[in-house]
RNA sequence: GCCGGGAUGGCGGAAUGGCAGACGCAAUGGAUUCAAAAUCCAUCGCCCGCAAGGGCGUCGGGGUUCAAGUCCCCGUCCCGGCACCA
């Protein structure tokens, strides 16, 4: 046996020891033995993992090899570098496979996030493990609640009955965010509109600083590109048109070219609108009840199918033009206007905009020029900036000049005034589901809602013999009576708990700042902490996160600074996004997905073991049913930590995603091996040349 | 349709405007071995050539520059996001 060959078990388990017994990386903070002001700080921090039931895989370990890689560099060049690791425990994915699992959310939270830790420590990650934290623990938790006080007294937190997304599945109403087409992001469920009472988060005050706060920030394009695009900000003018025949009764729209007035030859209203309630009985009448029977019985998906042809139906009523009191413009109902956005009608210029245009060829309705392209346009529709025309009191002024010479004239009027909408609603933020932040709130007999004291935080979950959803839609927490019932102490009232609790969200919104101070008992984190750490410097984590929790993040931040308990505007400084780690995967003529343990590998390809079926490989999402997920663990056994990290590191960019090739993992080892040689004689007994 | 990002050997990929193809895989030749595996060494963009050497090469077409994979313009294709948002 030569004691100096390359023993990557060996290494490992000698450094992982020294690094545990020593505490090479505890990194200490304001205020704790050991730090040093002087230094310059570097804050690396990878996006926290749920803790889900399947362990860490490599997919994951990509981006934490990265942000190690730049905490040993930082570290090296004299820096003081936080670089903490916890577990975003709650929400709904622990929380359904708790359920999957007949456990409770909490054992299983253990069993994960143990062996995630477990998993992460063999990898020889270098994180201060004393600064670890857990989202769904009391110590934690307390904390959110205590922020979401501040939110709440700051007048930012609100209850209201509106239309939300329910999803049957899920047995919970769910964000804007969280619903893609009409389906829940988690799980792909269908969910429905439904009015139901809910807390909701003023996200939408904050849309001009989220938009225009991007512009300093060193983020990937493509996720500043998606915030901007979610945000969705347009400007233009509200127009009210006096509607023929109803006294002073107006219908009002949102148009982002009010320069196009003249140009509106018919009105469209959504198929929600609450004019159409209001039509005299008649044929019209019967018309329109009919095609809004058909319009709410269609999904969201269909109705936004845009291959689609274009439907609708005259109402009977005419509206005018506020700057031409005697036009007369035919007001249609049609399911492409999306009630929920602006003010659910618009003016139609079917000269200047392609789906007006396309209404009215299909319904014969007239078409007005009234923009003169610059340059010979060959379109049908013109739809760019360019002269006004036909329409006598712009005529001639340049696009720009002509929305607001229209605004002002209108303004005069009082028939409209300039305005600018926001795609963005209001964060939709309670849940009825067990696994969450309890909402720190009491509900007092004469209606009104207080706060809980500081002093009696954290609200704990109660424990209850069946944590599942209610079938009926209820919230969980409404079965635990005792629980609910409270007193109200600075009233000595009686009062009633909050049974909704946060989404998963709510702990992620501000776990970075616990990093700095994770053990503070009188406070979510000391002010020294905050100022010295304070912001992230870079953030890593996956593409998936571009709107929701990265946008979610970004408003709480605000709002601490708003309420000064932080010191920066924006919490992450850099942002990186790690491609994903995909698979090979195999499929035969017809497209099937062979699972890679039917493969087997010729020398001109790929063939199905057995009947020798020629197989093509491709690329996919590494999945439990293709056999082709690859566990750290594994690859550690085989090789030791150094050559699956070097791997890690060696398939590409960070930033690309990029197929798992275990073919390629002997070559990380062998350069390893090769290295070691620079230095150890393996043939002698001789350690060092 | 709009927005964002790409395209370099057989493959994954490397290259502050300064020797294109680092490093790894695969392949080929050799060493070692009774033999094989493993390991080690060498070769490895394409074309002509026994060789020395020469020519051509970073999606296609133009341009800037002493010098372009890299910068600018036009185009093709691929990937990602959004999408009837008035």
């Amino acid at each position: 046996m030569n004691e100096n060959v390359f023993d990557a078990a060996a290494i490992d388990a000698r450094w992982q020891a020294h690094w545990e017994t020593q505490g090479t990386f505890r990194t200490p903070g304001p205020g704790e033995r050991g730090f040093d002001p002087k230094r310059p700080k570097y804050y690396v921090l990878d996006m926290f993992p749920y803790p889900s039931g399947s362990g860490l895989h490599v997919g994951h370990a990509v981006g934490y090899v990265g942000t190690d890689v730049v905490a040993r560099k930082k570290r090296m060049e004299g820096f003081s570098v936080l670089h903490p690791m916890g577990w975003d425990a709650f929400g709904l994915p622990a929380e359904q496979y708790a359920i999957q699992t007949g456990k409770h959310p909490r054992e299983s939270n253990r069993t994960n996030t143990d062996n995630f830790r477990r998993q992460l420590k063999k990898i020889g990650l270098s994180y201060d493990w004393s600064r670890e934290i857990d989202t769904s623990n009391p110590k934690y938790f307390h904390w959110t609640q205590w922020l979401f006080k501040r939110i709440f007294e700051h007048g930012l937190a609100y209850r209201a009955d509106v239309p939300v997304w329910w999803c049957e599945e899920l047995k919970t109403v769910l964000a804007n965010e969280e619903v893609i087409n009409g389906r829940s992001e988690r799980g792909n469920y269908p969910c429905v509109r439904r009015p139901l009472k809910q807390w909701m988060l003023g996200i939408t005050k904050y849309a001009e600083r989220l938009l225009d706060d991007l512009e300093g920030l060193d983020w990937p394009e493509s996720i500043k590109a998606q915030q901007r695009e979610w945000i969705g900000k347009s400007e233009g003018a509200e127009i009210h048109f006096p509607i023929a025949g109803r006294g002073g009764e107006r219908l009002s729209v949102f148009t982002t070219r009010p320069d196009t007035l003249f140009g509106a030859t018919f009105m469209v209203v959504a198929p929600e609108h609450p004019l159409l309630k209001t039509l005299p009985a008649g044929a019209a009448r019967d018309a329109v009840e009919a095609y809004v029977r058909a319009a709410s019985a269609k999904s969201d998906l269909e109705r936004t199918d845009l291959a689609k042809e274009k439907s609708g139906v005259f109402t009977g009523l005419y509206a005018a033009n506020p700057l031409d009191p005697r036009s007369r413009i035919p007001v249609w109902v049609a399911d492409y206007v999306l009630w929920g956005y602006g003010t659910g009608a618009f003016m139609s210029v079917p000269g200047h905009d392609v789906r007006d245009h396309e209404f009215a060829q299909k319904f014969d309705l007239p078409i007005v020029e009234v923009v003169r392209a610059p340059e010979a346009s060959k379109e049908a529709c013109f739809t760019g900036e360019g002269t006004a025309m036909n329409s006598s009191p712009i005529d001639g002024l340049f696009t720009p000049q002509a929305k607001q010479k229209i605004i002002e004239l209108l303004a005069a009027k009082q028939a409209g005034v300039g305005r600018t909408t926001y795609r963005l609603r209001d964060w939709l933020f309670s849940r009825q589901r067990y696994w969450g932040e309890p909402f720190p709130l009491l509900h007092l007999p004469d209606g009104t809602t207080v706060a809980v004291d500081d002093g009696d935080l954290p609200v704990e979950l109660p424990e209850l013999a069946d944590f599942k959803p209610s079938a009926d839609g209820s919230a969980p927490l409404a079965r635990a009576k005792d629980w609910i019932r409270t007193t109200h102490k600075a009233s000595n009232s009686p009062a009633l708990r909050d049974t909704d609790t946060m989404p998963g969200w709510a702990g992620s919104c501000w776990y970075w700042l616990r990093f700095m101070d994770p053990h503070n008992d009188s406070a979510p984190y000391s002010k020294a902490a905050e100022r010295y750490w304070g912001p992230v410097d870079l953030y890593v984590g996956g593409a998936g996160h571009a709107v929701m929790h990265l946008l979610y993040a970004r408003f709480w931040h605000k709002v601490l600074f708003d309420l000064g308990l932080v010191s920066t505007n924006e919490p992450f400084k850099r942002l990186f996004n790690q491609g994903m780690i995909t698979a090979f995967a195999y499929e035969d003529a017809s497209g099937r997905l062979i699972a890679s343990d039917e493969v087997e590998t010729k020398a001109d390809g790929y063939a199905r073991r057995g009947s020798g079926e020629p197989l093509k490989q491709i690329v996919t999402k590494m999945a439990k049913s293709l056999k082709n997920v690859v566990n750290p663990d594994d690859v550690i056994a085989e090789h030791g930590a150094d050559t699956f990290r070097l791997y890690e590191m060696f398939m590409g960019p960070l930033a690309d995603s990029k197929p798992w090739n275990t073919r390629d993992i002997p070559g990380c080892r062998r350069f390893l091996e090769r290295v070691w040689r620079l230095f150890v004689d393996e043939k002698n007994d001789v350690a060092i040349r």
